[in-house]
DNA sequence: CAACTTTTGGCAACCGCTTGCCGCAACTGT
DNA sequence: ACAGTTGCGGCAAGCGGTTGCCAAAAGTTG
């Protein structure tokens, strides 16, 4: 027996059936209000007992409203985007919203061309840790409904966790422990986080009269933290912080098979407070984060994009507050 | 500037333009064989020019196809999901078709209750890890395309892990280590995996004279660790299977906590090989097996059924091998 | 060159639902 | 009792494509 092989009944059986007009049928079941308390009973009666349920498509042709959401993440395998994801789907079915997830492997075009694919089936777009440029991100800005999270561009709505002052927390940390030298192993070039944070590194070790070195770019997987913690090592630094979980779980690694021991010989830092995190080896010192709120934000800036409301200026630039988790990765800068 | 005041090029707008009929225009767009090559190549500079793109609603309305896929799985926070969550979104990319990633959270009224209203403007859906019954799932194979992955139930095509043979290998592999005695710390009762596990686990165990017992169900997440390596303990077994990582490295943690040592004092063996399996303490023998391949498969599965092909009967109950991924948290069984 | 086949493009009817506008009937106030 | 409201339901025109059917044009054949 194929599937799908007995139509389902649309709105013109339920109509037939209940001996009213079909635009009465329409409005007794999305406009309540429209219609006599007895005859949208009796309509919703013979609704149900049709099995009847309205087509998502037909309805969403003449208003152009899908009732669907996307967001793309630019690595799916990183637990990171877990919080997010999660929290961006609550709060798109608690809108009565379908959420599509989607990978964009790193890639800008992959971005672009997703959202140019599903431009018309969607009512806006989330994207989470965009590897576009300011000027693509603005350009479709302006075509289509986006809100961004960790990632800032003039005017486009989004939100972010505080990873300036996560940083200050961060270097603080070291400098109390009587870390001197810091490096920071970058991210990707096209990451905006990576930029931010090497920019908030600098004032605040400064500050403490620290010095502080950039090495990278190195992809930000744990594949590519033998790489850095090698080139973390040859900076001479004692403490490292790491573009984000995955490199220091990377790095962590390779300490373990060069025989260096963290943190006694170096501390090691990351961002993110992903999954492993607590149970790595040691476990990792790392800025966490409300991501799971931040879907959240992100998701109700763009409904409130889609369905203005009157007075009520959309927000912008939604800053989530950052803490340190402290684990076993840094410790005493050796003497 | 609100976006979107601008409205979209029709087919009608092109049509005008280029001095044709809108049937000529989808024709020469859609199914390019079917009009002059002239015409067609005008029409598609038009087009371009204009800046038209087909409005995918408008089109899967009459047809019901609207090239997309929904995947749902038990709980998008389980890193084991990964890589089928990856397989199948490159595979349905390759087919031109866009995913749906969903979180039921375990539940299995989720599962329903999104299929019911996802049911219309999806081309098919993939379950992985399915909490329904045989019977619930059966009922909603019988009125939309339904695939699985991590679950047979008789007729519906599925692709999964061989764990069955994966036990085996599980129970040789502690039998060489001279373990006599095994207890498996099951998943949640709705968990069809939970059950085939264990009916694997016992003729292998008699085969090789070890006692196996049962204990749970316990959630399959982090935080049921403690109550199941607590359970395991009492069991006085010298070697734990645990229903996955995430339940395995819960008991990791609560093992050293009360310092217990694995695998000197007990071995210990989860399923899936996720993240994190590899780097935990100490790191997990654990069952891996080729789950991104899984997702794949089950999207194919789909498309086969979606677009059947003469002479070419549906394969069904796809069985992938599994291996064993051997690490420190098996070891000699104390004597 | 007539008769016949094959291309090629147009007409118009859907797909299933929403919604502006209209008219009827029941209700209101004087 | 009559004009003026108001509430409720129906008509029909979209939304933007696809496609079966048909006719005109072009190509083929004897």
């Amino acid at each position: 027996m194929p599937p799908e092989n007995a139509k389902r009944p649309t709105i013109y059986d339920v109509a037939r059936e209940a001996g009213v007009a079909t635009s009465t049928v329409s409005r007794a079941l999305s406009n309540p209000d429209r219609v006599n308390a007895r005859t949208r009973e009796h309509i919703v009666a013979v609704a149900e007992r049709l099995g009847y349920s309205t087509n998502p498509l037909a309805r969403a042709l003449p208003s152009g409203r899908t009732q669907t959401l996307a967001l793309f993440v630019s690595d799916i395998t990183n637990p990171h985007f877990f919080g997010i994801i999660r929290g961006a789907e609550q709060q798109a079915r608690a809108a009565g919203c379908t959420l599509i997830v989607g990978d964009t492997e790193e890639s800008p075009d992959l971005e672009s061309r997703n959202i140019e694919r599903l431009g018309r089936s969607v009512d806006g777009f989330v994207i989470a840790a965009s590897r576009m440029t300011d000027k693509a991100i603005k350009q479709l800005a302006a075509q289509h409904r986006l809100t961004l999270v960790s990632r800032q561009v003039g005017g486009v709505p989004n939100a972010i966790v505080d990873h300036v002052d996560g940083t200050r927390q961060i270097i603080e940390h070291l400098a109390s422990l009587g870390h001197r030298s810091v490096v920071y192993l970058a991210g990707p070039r096209r990451s905006w986080l990576a930029g931010q944070r090497w920019r908030a590194v600098q004032p605040v070790a400064r500050r403490f009269d620290m010095t502080a070195a950039r090495l990278g770019p190195f992809p930000p997987a744990v594949h590519g933290g033998a790489a850095a913690a090698d080139a973390a090592l040859g900076s001479g630094a004692t403490a490292a912080i790491a573009h984000n979980d995955l490199l220091a779980i990377g790095m962590l690694r390779r300490f373990a098979e060069r025989g260096v021991r963290v943190p006694e010989d170096i501390s090691v830092v990351g961002y993110d407070d992903i999954f492993g995190a607590d149970f790595c080896s040691p476990p990792l010192t790392t800025l966490a984060g409300p991501f799971e709120e931040a879907g959240r934000v992100a998701v109700d800036l763009l409904l409130s994009m889609r369905d203005p409301v009157r007075n009520h200026p959309p927000r912008r630039d939604v800053v989530l507050p950052s803490h340190l988790a402290t684990r076993s990765s840094t410790g005493q800068a050796p003497r």
